[in-house]
Formats: C-alpha cells, sequence, structure tokens
RNA sequence: GGUCAGGUAGCUCAGUUGGUACGAGCGUCCGCCUGAAAAGCGGAAGGUCGGCGGUUCGACCCCGCCCCUGACCA
C-alpha cells in the first residue's frame, strides 16, 4: 500500500500506525529523504520516532550524488520484493509523485549518458531553449508538440532520449497501471491548515538547528549536489550562509517555496484516480483503514 | 497646527502631456510533468486608478474640499 499527499498533512504518522497495524515494513518514496544528513529539513523519522517498524531507503545517497526516479525505481522494487519475501506488507510513503509512480507503476525510463546530457546541456545554455525545440519539432513531431518552447529541461531529456534511443520520446505519462495490487491513500487538508503547519514546521526546523545542519552537509559537498542543493530548505539556507539573503528571509522564503511546492503536489496526486483520499485529524488512521477495507 | 511626498490588482510598485488601465514582479487559482521531480514549465482570474464635488464632449491623469499614510518643521 501507499501513504501519499502534500507535504505536512501527516503522512509518517499515518504510515507508522498503518504499519503497526497490518504488519508492514515502510519504504521511502521521497526524493529528498534518500539523502544521507538531510534530516531536518525534510522532517525524516528518527530511530526513536520510526517505533521500531523498519524503514527502507531512508538516507541512502550522499549529498553529492545526483537523484535518479530510474536508480530509485530499482531499489524501491527491490525493498517492495524483500518485504513481501518477509511476508510483510510494503507501506511506501512519499510526497514525491513520480517516485511513487516509478516504484508501483508500470513505467520504464530510457537510459542516459551523462557526456551526450552535458553536451545538450551546454547548447541549452549557450543557444536557449526554443533553438532546441525546434530540432526537437524535426526529430519528434509528437514530443515537440507536448513540450513547451520555454522548457529546457524537458527538451533536453527529450533529445538525449532520442539520441540515444533511435525512438521517439513519450512526451505523456501513460495510464494509470499498478504492477502491485496497491491500494494508495491520500491525505487530505484544507489549504488553509496546511499553510499553517508548513510555518509551523519550518520554524520547528530552525529550532531544531537546521542551519547548522546544513553548514556540516556544505562540508560534505551539498553546494556541488545537483539535487540535494536545491532541496527545500536546504538552497534557502545555503543562500543565507552564502551572504545572499538574511536568516529571516531565507525562513521565510523557504515557507513560500514549500506552500508553492503543496500546490505542485496537490495537482499532480489529485488526477490519480486510484487514490482513496482521506481527511487528516485524529481519525486519519482509522479513516485510512476503512478504505483499505472498502 | 504647517510644509512636502504619496494614496493605481491581495502585496510592492510602474504608467497615461486628459480620449476605452498596455502594466510588472510577488501572491492566489488551475494545469503539464518518463533518469534533477522538494526540480522544471505554462495558463487564468483579480483594479469604480483614496472619497465627494467641479472644469471638460470626455478625467485615473486638471481644480477645490475631505480622508488616510510617511517624512520634515513647529
Amino acid at each position: 500500500m501507499a501513504v501519499v499527499g502534500p507535504t505536512a498533512a501527516g503522512k509518517s504518522a499515518l504510515s507508522l500506525r498503518l504499519a503497526e497495524t497490518l504488519g508492514g515494513e515502510i519504504i521511502n518514496a521521497d526524493s529528498m529523504q534518500l539523502y544521507q544528513g538531510m534530516d531536518i529539513g525534510t522532517a525524516k523519522l528518527t530511530v526513536a520516532e520510526q517505533a521500531g517498524i523498519p524503514h527502507h531507503l531512508l538516507g541512502i545517497w550522499p549529498v553529492t550524488e545526483a537523484a535518479s526516479v530510474s536508480e530509485y525505481q530499482r531499489l524501491a522494487r527491490e525493498a517492495i520484493a524483500a518485504v513481501h519475501a518477509a511476508d510483510r506488507v510494503p507501506v511506501l510513503v512519499g510526497g514525491s509523485g513520480l517516485y511513487v509512480r516509478a516504484a508501483i507503476d508500470r513505467l520504464e525510463f530510457p537510459g542516459t549518458d551523462a557526456g551526450l546530457r552535458a553536451a545538450l546541456e551546454a547548447e541549452l545554455a549557450r543557444a536557449g531553449p526554443a533553438a532546441l525545440h525546434t530540432r526537437l519539432a524535426v526529430a519528434d513531431p509528437p514530443a515537440a508538440a507536448a513540450i513547451l518552447p520555454s522548457n529546457g529541461r524537458r527538451i533536453v531529456r527529450a533529445l538525449e532520449v532520442i539520441e540515444l534511443s533511435g525512438r521517439p520520446f513519450s512526451a505523456t505519462l501513460p495510464q494509470y497501471e499498478s504492477v502491485y495490487e496497491t491500494v494508495q491513500i491520500g491525505i487530505e487538508l484544507p489549504r488553509a491548515e496546511l499553510d499553517q503547519r508548513v510555518a509551523d514546521r519550518v520554524t520547528r526546523m530552525w529550532q531544531l538547528g537546521l542551519v547548522d545542519e546544513v553548514r556540516a552537509l556544505e562540508r560534505a559537498g551539498l553546494r556541488a549536489g545537483r539535487t540535494a542543493s536545491r532541496a527545500l530548505g536546504y538552497a534557502q539556507v545555503l543562500r543565507f550562509l552564502a551572504g545572499e539573503c538574511t536568516e529571516d528571509a531565507a525562513a521565510a522564503q523557504t515557507v513560500l517555496a514549500t506552500r508553492r511546492f503543496i500546490r505542485r503536489q496537490e495537482s499532480w496526486f489529485r488526477r490519480d484516480p486510484r487514490i482513496r483520499w482521506v481527511g487528516g485529524g485524529p481519525d486519519v488512521a482509522a479513516s485510512a483503514l476503512d478504505a483499505l477495507g472498502a
């Protein structure tokens, strides 16, 4: 089963309850909790908070490593297989929509090539996205039609896949088709409440020492990390440490960016018709178990 | 009490020598998303231009009074 929903909705707490009740083990589906040492800012459960329930895929990548959905997919499926083998229930938990789909859905990621990618990115920087889009329009008209000329990132990836595989790039996500028998529980909370929780959470992160955590990670190479350095909270603190803004501004920006992120998460999960939504609050666990029985 | 500056989109501000507000950034809402996804990209909705009067064919832009904010002077 999977527990999804926006940041700060209470996924971790719910997953603990469900794993406990169902005899499950938790598998992380949060792209940033995959990183080592990114604990406070990602609201990663401490070992004590994990309450003896096995957690998989937490803190497995150094911050210098660029994230990869494809790699995550492999790891997640291994973890799921291991939990199944132990005759326990895998409880996938996380707010990274694409990662959740990579784990449970029929999705195959075409390969990548560092050199080719670098060349395309250099070209993007030099010529701009529109020029690359023109090229994409020749190589793969349907992909070009689906990808906006301003979206350099996707254009680069499409061109990379085409050159590597000699085949067109699927620029639209496939139908929802699970490879496991999965029930997805989504936690839904009113915006105003989520926004308040985010503000509180960021305040708490600062109290717990997020700035020191980032300092330590900086020494571990966080700035060089392509993905990790962009994480909510971390990017803002790095800017503060570089003297580019005040500490207060960093905190305020973290709140705003997290709110924006929540809107994107909602729009991602909203369209998946398989998700069974439950309200947050004290009854989440009960509602979720109801939804599971249903 | 006086002088000056200012009151334009939820916020910060552009702008029109009087002719339908051309606005921008942020926020809000909505959407997209196949190896960076806590990333990346896009669309939309919002304004009686502080109030009341006057001048004018016509005022957000001119005049008068009033209200509010800020600075300065007493």
